[in-house]
DNA sequence: GCAACTGTTTCGCAGCCGTGAACTCACCTG
DNA sequence: CAGGTGAGTTCACGGCTGCGAAACAGTTGC
C-alpha cells in the first residue's frame, strides 16, 4: 500500500502503478484531481479524518488481495509450491519468481527483475535471460508459464489447456 | 447513476446495489462511513467541492460502462485482455486500441487515430492502414474486430456469432 | 572431485515498423 | 452499365532490435 502527496509524489504514483500496487492519493489543497479508471487507486483530500483514510486503505488492501486468488506460493527456503506439486528454486530464481508471484498475471518489467535477482546491482546483460530461461524449464513440471512480453518484460501465469495440448504434441514427436 | 445521502437513505443504497448500479454516498457530517468492496460505489464527505464530487461520478461511470458492456481493457504494459484472453500489442498498436477502446463500439476518425498512433506526426499515409491490418489480425483470437467505416474512420467492437461461426469454417478449412 | 549454481559469450531467430506496389471494392458519373 | 476514381486491404521486403538458447567457464558446498 503507497500514501503519496499528490501532485508533489508524481513519480512515486507512476511506480506504484507501473507495479501494481494499490495506492492512495492525498491530495493538497487547491489541487486538481486525475480521473483514474483503476481500482487499486483511491484519493482523499487533505486535511481529512483519520477514520476516513483508513476506511480508504482498508477498502484497497481487499481489492488488492480479491485479485491475488489461487497464486502459486514460494517459502523462505526456495520451495514453490503450485496445483499440489513442488520444485525448489536456487536463491537468484528465487527471488526472481518471488517478483513474477507478486504480480501474477501480470507484466513484470525487466529492469524490475533485474532489480529484485540482484540487489546489489545487476552482472551482465543477459544474466536475467539465462535465468528466465532456466527458471522456465523448472516450473514446467507444475503448469506454470512464463510468458515473454517483448520490449516490456515478462508475466507469470498458469499453463491453459491448449498449451498443455501442445507439450504433448511435442513430445510425441520426440519420443 | 445513483446520489444519494448517507445514512439517510439507507435503502436507496441497497436498492442501488442489488440492481448493480453505480452509487455515490453522501456522508453526511459526523458520519461514519461503511466499507464496501464493490467498485460501483464511492462516497465522499459533504459539503465537498463541486470538481471533487464530479470526478467521483465521472470514474464510476466509466467503471459502470467497463463492466456491464464488457469493454476490453489494455494495461500500461500492452497487454490487452477481453473475454478471458489476452495479448500484448507493441507500441504503436497499443496506442491505437487505446484510441479506439476510449470509443468503444463508436467510430473512430483516421485522423485521430494517426494522432494517438504517432503523436511526433505519422510516417507515410500507408503506415496506419498496415497497422490496422496486423492491429485486426492480432486481436482476432480475443473475437474483436475492427470495422471499416469508408471515408468516416475505424471502429472497434465485439464479434459477433455469425462473423465467429466465419472464423470456424476458415479454421475447419485450414486443419 | 562431483554436482549444483552462477555468469559470459556468441549465434540466430523472431518480432517490430516503415515502405512500395499490387489488388479489391464501393461509389459516382457520364 | 462501363469505366473511372479514390479509399482501403494485403503482401513482400529490409533494417533494426530484443530475446532464446547453447556452450563454456568460474565458484561454492558437500
Amino acid at each position: 500500500m503507497v500514501l503519496l502527496r499528490w501532485p508533489l509524489e508524481r513519480e512515486r504514483r507512476e511506480a506504484a502503478a507501473a507495479e501494481g500496487r494499490p495506492r492512495l492519493l492525498l491530495v493538497e489543497e487547491g489541487e486538481s484531481v486525475p480521473v483514474e479508471e483503476d481500482v487499486l487507486e483511491d484519493w482523499i483530500r487533505v486535511p481529512a479524518g483519520e477514520e476516513d483514510v483508513a476506511v480508504r486503505v482498508e477498502v484497497l488492501r481487499r481489492r488488492a488481495r480479491a485479485t491475488q486468488q489461487n497464486v502459486p506460493e514460494l517459502d523462505r527456503d526456495g520451495v514453490l509450491r503450485f496445483g499440489g506439486g513442488w520444485v525448489s528454486l536456487p536463491p537468484v530464481e528465487a527471488r526472481l519468481m518471488a517478483s513474477l508471484i507478486e504480480r501474477f498475471g501480470a507484466v513484470v518489467r525487466r529492469d524490475h527483475l533485474s532489480d529484485a535477482g540482484w540487489p546489489e546491482g545487476a552482472p551482465g546483460r543477459n544474466a536475467l535471460d539465462v535465468h528466465v530461461l532456466r527458471l522456465r524449464r523448472r516450473i514446467a513440471p507444475l503448469a506454470l508459464v512464463i510468458k515473454t512480453v517483448r520490449s516490456r518484460g515478462y508475466l507469470l501465469e498458469a499453463e491453459t489447456d491448449s498449451e498443455a495440448s501442445d507439450n504433448g504434441q511435442v513430445h510425441v514427436r520426440k519420443a
